[in-house]
Order: C-alpha cells, then structure tokens, then sequence
DNA sequence: CAGCATCCAGAACGATACTG
DNA sequence: CAGTATCGTTCTGGATGCTG
C-alpha cells in the first residue's frame, strides 16, 4: 500500500522533472553516449568509433546537446561526465533492467 | 567501488534494451498518460481531460502505440495498464526524482 | 463520447564531402 | 584527429474538422 502511495506522490506533482530526463535522454544515442562515458572519459574518435553507425554530424550534435545541458563536459580533449550525468546512470540501469525483462 | 562495476555491468550488455524503453517512454505524452494511468484505469475523454493540450489525434496515436507493446490495454472502456506497463513506473520515478534533483 | 481523416510545418536524422 | 557544411528524407506532432 504504502508503495504505490509513495509512487504516486512521487510523480504526481512533477511531470517537469520527467520531461527534464526526456530532454536529455529522448534523443537517439544520446543513451549510448552516456553509457560510454560511464566507463571514462574518451574523445571525439573513440566514441565514433564505440558507437556503430553513429555519424560525426550527430555525434557532435548530441555532444553539444549534452555539454550544453551540463551533463557532460569537454576536459582536456576527452568528454566526461558531470555529475549532474553521473546522476542520470540509475535511471540508464532501471531502463536497462526493464528492458531485459521484456525483450522486443 | 563495487556500485560502479554493478553498474557498468548492468548497462554493458544491454544496449539494445534502453532502447526498448525509449520506444515506450520517447514519444512526447507517453510519460504523461503512463503517470495518469499508473492512478487508475481512465477512459480516452478523461486523458484528453487531465492531460492539458494533448489533442485528440495525439492521444490516440499514443494509446495505440502503448496498447501495441503492451504497455496498456483497453478494458470495459477504460485504459489501464499492464504488468508490462506498470513496471515502468519504477523508470519514471527514478527520471522524476532526477529531473527534480536538477530542475531546469 | 471515442475516436479517425487531412493537411502541414518543423524537427530530427542520415549520407556525403570537406576543412583547420 | 575533430569536427563543420550541405542536402535530402523521414518522422512527429499540431490544427481543424468529421463520423458512428
């Protein structure tokens, strides 16, 4: 009982917030993207080359997207993780765990 | 120490299934009538109600798209969510709770 | 009430080629 | 290497009006 109450009152009051996550998240590889820095900063090159079939045009538009939003920053020729990003990877991890669960 | 390594093992492999969610969640509204719905069944005028601006077209787009993943279903004239569905609340409160954390 | 049909504007993406 | 420039297509969603 007590969950679903908490759930609720969790949503309820912030459909923003949960647009706030689309903005970041609702764009195609911007998911990858984040799960490659999750595991280290890396540069332009490599994350071309880690994500299949991703072209450069996009790759850089998604990471101006991402730094422009703070979730990611340029440090020294390689892109990383904010931790405002970092704090994104249990919502990556729940949709992950969803989506294993029911394989399309 | 351990957190981080669950994590880059939780995402490594699942690439494929962030995207499974994204096909539910990315569309503008989805979020919105999976909120909705996660209080109770609700009937197509009552959506078009409490979700402010959605169109009718809209919001028949997206039940369709939800009811054909399984996401929703239609039962007595009311739209309620499946098992399916209901597991990606967890998803959604974790987006909320982050998009509440860095409002924007 | 519960949608569907048409039309349209703009965003998002992909392919390809090119530059400092 | 690290992007940017152009071009074209597809995808999406909004506006409006109609039907059983």
């Amino acid at each position: 009982m007590a969950s679903i109450t908490q759930k609720i009152i969790d949503i309820e009051p912030v459909e923003g917030c949960i647009a706030s996550a689309m903005r970041v998240l609702g764009r195609k590889w911007s998911a990858l993207i984040l799960r490659d820095l999750h595991r280290g900063p890396k540069r332009f090159c490599e994350l071309e080359h880690s994500i299949e079939h991703i072209t450069p045009r996009v790759l850089s538009q998604r990471l101006i997207d991402l730094e422009s939003q703070n979730i990611i920053k340029l440090e020294a020729g390689s892109y990383e993780l904010t931790s405002k990003g970092y704090d994104l990877i249990p919502t990556l991890v729940q949709m992950a765990s969803w989506g294993n669960k029911y394989p399309s």
